[in-house]
DNA sequence: CAGTATCCCAAAGGATACTG
DNA sequence: CAGTATCCTTTGGGATACTG
């Protein structure tokens, strides 16, 4: 029980550094299955800023859990697609959502 | 899909509105199937500050996730337990702590 | 098209001292 | 004992303009 002390030893809190932030479930969701280029995501997701959207993808990419591919064209050309420790995450996501919808369902909008 | 828009309309987003911090999901763990003293828990967890644990367990109370128990005694004691709703979010909690053992297996120290 | 660069703001969290 | 009050630093995220 030593994450007591330093809460970044707690499995929970390092799983939650990776998928707590605001948009990073959001931007494994929006890619999920696909292979997906930077632009779309832009697209699917018109609120979050390019600034952040690159950063979000970088840290996914570093974290191992998406892979990007750089195609050498003009216009230049990016995929992105889950890995398999993304892909991974997916049930746990939805074990995390099933739990929102069914205790604080009132509050949505689909 | 409108969480594309505003991400708290998403029930993962949400779900991680509340767990999501750097020390809800420790406290639930330490107050578990107790009921516990506030003294009791800035014990377990010495690097968490007064105001940020008084904070958190009031959020915590908000949610309707943990009880507050206030006894009319000199000196002053409060216990806190988990309700049912915080009881339910723990096998979430230890399917997020298990997908960051399998995943991130070699920075625990336990 | 797929990003960087720059500047900015709000929120989370921490240290310390104090109180009914 | 169980908190508040105050002040401060860090981090996350956003807006906008620019570039190879």
């Amino acid at each position: 029980m030593r994450f007591i002390d330093n809460p970044f030893q707690c499995p929970v809190t390092r799983t939650m550094s990776i998928i707590g932030g605001k948009w990073k479930p959001i931007i494994l969701n929006c890619i999920a299955d696909k292979t997906i280029r930077f632009g779309k995501l832009n697209q699917l997701m018109p609120a979050i800023s390019n600034k952040v959207l690159s950063k979000e993808l970088k840290d996914l990419e570093t974290l191992g859990l998406i892979e990007r591919m750089e195609y050498d064209e003009l216009p230049p050309r990016v995929e992105y697609k889950l890995t398999a420790a993304g892909l991974s995450l997916m049930p746990v996501l939805m074990e995390v959502a099933n739990w929102g919808n069914s205790h604080f369902a009132k509050s949505i909008v689909s």
